[in-house]
DNA sequence: GGTATTATTGCGACACATTTGCAATAAGGA
DNA sequence: TCCTTATTGCAAATGTGTCGCAATAATACC
């Protein structure tokens, strides 16, 4: 039962210290994200908030994930496989990245440090300060890439 | 007179190539990428375009930039400012990325080798296919980063 | 060079994710 | 409990990019 009253807490606290208020829906948005899965898009979170709350706007979504974005507690990305649509994830270290299977729609994660090095290029040598970082990559996954072999075959 | 006759054949023979005709239109569109700099948008190179050719229609521009990336002549990326916006230009080795300003909206092009290693460890490592990478930084360029300590200075 | 075929264009309408203005509502400090 | 004002729901607006279709024009063929 008192399982993880941290993130509820951490909620309010970071809420409240940015001069904002603690509502029923950023509480139940934030709770999607902690439990239903990751990568979720706003109107997937929408659709599955709305099972809660019929009243819910869509409007409400976005406003509260900007929210949620700007005290830290999401990060916003963009996968490979459309940068239109925006994908929202719990901020969570350790730092990794993302592979979109361009067969089969899946995402893997995967870490690597090449990335942050990239950054400390850009800082030491060329003396950028950066502030975001926008990685994604696609492709096909292991069975995916079996399988469009598996049908060349068969021509 | 002669200077560069290269690339223009070249259009119209990977434009042919593909079963494709050789327009006006995309002839300015290639011309206009080729010449008034780099990173442009549709909107952009539609008023560009529209300087000669005053009943183009964007929608041929966007049509236009899809067989140009088609054949292999042009890049479209996502720049970190809003990737909303599909940012073009031309196909050009070597390989670089890029970084924008959010001061003053500069884009920065660099290299690096770390990405294409990231590549090789999915490959390698998970055994992926990767057929696409997307990769875009921002934060602040050296004037700017100046400029806002100087103005912190003087709080 | 003239003609037929069909890729391409211009145009308007559409699609879709995200944003915004505004009046009504409800957090939360006093 | 009341007051202030941040937040919500709703509808309308934005902004890029796409699509269907009839008119046009580039190419292949004679």
């Amino acid at each position: 039962m008192s399982q993880e009253p941290i993130p509820f807490n951490q909620l309010k606290s970071l809420l409240h210290a940015s001069g904002r208020r603690m509502t029923p829906q950023r509480v139940l948005v934030f709770n999607i994200l902690r439990g239903s899965g990751n990568h979720l898009d706003a109107k997937r979170i929408w659709q599955l908030a709305r099972e809660h709350d019929r009243r819910l706007n869509l409007a409400t979504i976005y406003r509260t994930l900007a929210v949620l974005k700007e005290i830290g507690l999401v990060d916003q990305r963009y996968f490979a496989r459309d940068h239109k649509r925006e994908i929202y994830e719990l901020a969570q270290k350790p730092e990794h990245y993302h592979f979109t299977c361009l067969g089969c729609g899946q995402v893997i994660e995967f870490e690597t440090a090449h990335i942050l090095q990239v950054g400390r290029e850009l800082v030491e040598q060329y003396g950028l300060r950066l502030t975001n970082t926008c990685v994604c990559f696609e492709g096909f996954c292991v069975e995916c890439t079996d399988e469009i072999v598996m049908m060349e075959g068969v021509k």
